[in-house]
RNA sequence: CGGGGCGUAGCGCAGCUUGGUAGCGCGUUUGGUUCGGGACCAAAAGGUCGGAGGUUCAAAUCCUCUCGCCCCGACCA
């Protein structure tokens, strides 16, 4: 008969706290905010050794490794390869792909005594490349997986939340090589299956998330997932649609139809004669709002962006910008706005450049862009307003003076941009056109160029509306393509001997956040309740009286009998008073506690609480608390 | 990188304004009384006050420089 495993060897271990470290304090560390921070570092198992580095203690670091294991267990099973490549990476390895670069300061670097420079992985795309490289020529030796559990070294501008963001930290990363994206062995089939074993790896942990769409970001690829730990202190917002399941993080969330006014874009009489205002050091929206008494729903925001070119295309369409005007209360979103106006990247034009070529940042209006070549406004659907049919009359509008210090009041779209914006706009409103850049003539455009917010129409059912949460990033998953291989030169011979680039995919798991994301998701004002299967012990055996050896020894026939069925047991064996002890087990989290003590054996029993239960425990008759412990965790284990 | 703040015993803090050779709580050690949700009494150990320089008879305290750490922000005008 098999013996169901529980941890992370068949059998459970058996430990005690007088000879194990478990230095567990009444207060946190005064740097500590966070839940998982507090509770990791008060139950002993953390404890900070720099800025966004921790030692990990017995105790987490048996969350660690089994957190670990899980991973492992689960991309063994969906046929990934386990190695094991360099934390130091000659920074020569940067060259072709410019990541160094792309990274800047994040990235760490030492120096060797020749001066020689590496840079510590914070991922390790270019090494597997390289390895992969140098070993693989065939199409035949293809699709492989491969994957390491490493630290790995990012040089965060700000550490904080202990764990959650460090500069140090234990990640599972994969990389998969395939010929094709299409059918058996293409990327697409273990991109499914990555997919699937990450929704095991954290049903297995015991964590409440949700699979996101998200953005590849300066990793690059062209699709990815972000599953997310839900945590009302997760860093990232997530949409979500009740009806159809679909979810996607902020940066990538589509917002569903909106209807159009009913008189049509822009169309509307203006609300009043255009009026300007001095707004002295008001460039922001909440600064203007305050100055004005104007609600931001009735303010334009223009943000200038400038077109990212290759040298080819700056030297036929010279440098080119993108004005997005959204509503004051909204904001803009740069992924949507690259991809309305069909190009490549934007990014933030800077003042200089802005004022250079007209544009007062703080107090642009969309007039600005008039006139001006290799400039083209886009509007967001909800700016793009000339009557406000919910109020029944001509929208309000307050937006920049295109001077420094200056605003105006009552803009008209069709008054004031001097051209008509609806025959404009007619050109292509709804399409990803060019708009006016790369020579076109189109100067503007209505599109969905802002963020997703709670109560935005669902993309994927009509008539649902969606909802925001919170949180924690613990893994990602990405097609990358050729990106990498192209670069790097890593290129395979295929059945009709021509080369052929190698497509990839990349995988990565957060292992030592995913401890702090379970902790952010499950704990009380007592301390830590962990997730039965990421548990550092299943098990905590109290001994009310310590120097009893008859209690001590019942302790360690239990402990022993459990750990033969795989459960590994705490035994509390510190001649300390009762209190402290229960309010250590509380904090420490430990999923069931069994208390050895003379009330209860005087009734042959020994008393069983768990972490989680509210009320004080029942008794167990001693024969039978063995089976009664291992039902239990078979039944949270699922 | 910009702004703010903090470095004094293992943890949390006071002392600094007004210089005079360091204190409190928790924890730790010893003895005793206790013993089912952070006990009590008594004794004790533990700090070159982040570091370097300076002022002074004298510096945790004043000055200068450094290092470390935390929080907010980092370009949505």
């Amino acid at each position: 008969m098999a013996t169901k495993t529980f941890g992370i060897s068949p059998r459970g271990a058996v430990h005690r706290w007088t000879q194990t470290l478990i230095p567990t304090t009444r207060e946190a560390p005064a740097d500590a905010e966070s839940p998982s921070h507090v509770f990791l570092s008060r139950a002993g198992f953390i404890r900070k050794l720099g800025a966004g580095i921790y030692d990990f203690l017995p105790l987490g670091y048996r969350v660690l490794k089994k957190v670990s294991q899980i991973v492992r267990e689960e991309m063994d099973g969906a046929g990934a390869m386990e190695l094991h490549l360099p934390v130091m990476l000659p920074i020569e390895l940067y060259n072709e792909t410019k990541r160094h670069v792309a990274y800047g300061d994040l990235l760490f670097k030492v120096t060797d005594r020749k001066g020689a420079v590496c840079a510590l992985g914070p991922t390790h795309e270019e090494p597997i490349t390289e390895m992969v490289k140098g070993s693989i020529n065939s199409y035949k030796q293809l699709p492989i997986n491969l994957y390491q559990i490493q630290t790995k070294f990012r040089d965060e501008a700000r550490p904080r939340s202990g764990l959650l963001r460090g500069r140090e930290f234990l990640m599972k990363d994969a990389y998969s090589f395939h010929t094709a994206v299409e059918g058996p062995g293409g990327l697409n089939e273990t991109y499914d299956k990555m997919h699937a074993a990450y929704t095991n790896v954290f049903r297995r942990c015991g964590l409440d998330f949700t699979v996101v769409e998200a953005e590849s970001g300066p990793i690059g690829g062209s699709a990815s997932h972000e599953f997310m730990v839900n945590a009302a202190s997760g860093e990232d917002t997530i949409l979500k649609c009740p009806a159809s399941g679909y979810a996607a993080n902020v940066e990538k969330c589509e917002i569903g139809p909106r209807p159009a006014p009913a008189k049509g874009y822009f169309a509307g009489e203006p609300s009043g004669a255009l009026e300007e205002v001095h707004t002295p050091g008001c460039p922001g929206i909440e600064d203007v709002v305050k100055f004005l008494k104007v609600k931001p729903q009735h303010m334009l925001k223009s943000v200038l962006f400038k077109v990212q070119s290759t040298p080819e295309d700056l030297a036929k369409y010279g440098e080119e910008f993108i004005l997005a005007v959204v509503r004051g209360d909204h904001d803009v979103n740069e992924g949507k706005v690259r991809d309305a106006a069909g190009v490549s990247g934007v990014e933030l034009a800077d003042v200089k450049e802005a004022a250079a070529k007209g544009f007062a940042v703080g107090f642009i209006s969309p007039r600005a862009a008039l006139g001006k070549k290799g400039v083209l406004v886009v509007v967001d659907r909800d700016a793009a307003i000339g009557f406000d049919d919910a109020a029944g009359k001509p929208k309000f509008w307050v937006t920049g003076g295109d001077k420094i210090d200056y605003h105006v009041k009552h803009f008209n779209w069709q008054r004031d941009l001097g051209k008509d914006p609806l025959a404009a706009a007619a050109h292509k409103p709804e399409t990803h056109g060019t708009g006016g850049l790369r020579g076109g003539d189109d100067y503007l455009m209505v599109a969905d160029v802002r963020n997703a917010l709670a109560g935005d129409p669902s993309p994927r059912s009509a008539g649902a509306k969606l909802e925001t949460g919170r949180g924690i990033e613990v893994g990602h998953i990405f097609k990358l393509g050729t990106k990498y291989s192209d670069a790097m030169g890593l290129s395979v011979l295929g059945a009709d001997q021509q080369k052929k680039s190698v497509i990839m995919g990349c995988y990565g798991i957060g292992v030592s956040r995913t401890v702090a994301a379970a902790v952010e998701q499950n704990h009380d004002e007592n301390g830590i309740v962990w997730p039965v299967a990421i548990a550092p012990y299943h098990v905590l055996i109290t001994l009310m009286r310590a120097d009893s050896a008859d209690h001590a020894a019942l302790a360690d026939k239990i402990a022993g009998e459990l750990a033969a069925r795989g459960v590994d047991v705490l035994i509390d064996d510190r001649d300390e008073r009762p209190g402290p002890k229960f309010k250590d087990a509380d904090l420490i989290g430990v999923p069931i506690r069994l208390t050895i003590g003379e009330k209860a054996l005087a009734a042959g029993a020994v008393e069983f609480k768990t972490r989680r239960a509210t009320d004080k425990g029942s008794l167990v008759p001693t024969g039978e608390i063995v089976e009664w412990c291992v039902q239990k965790i078979g039944d949270a284990m699922g």
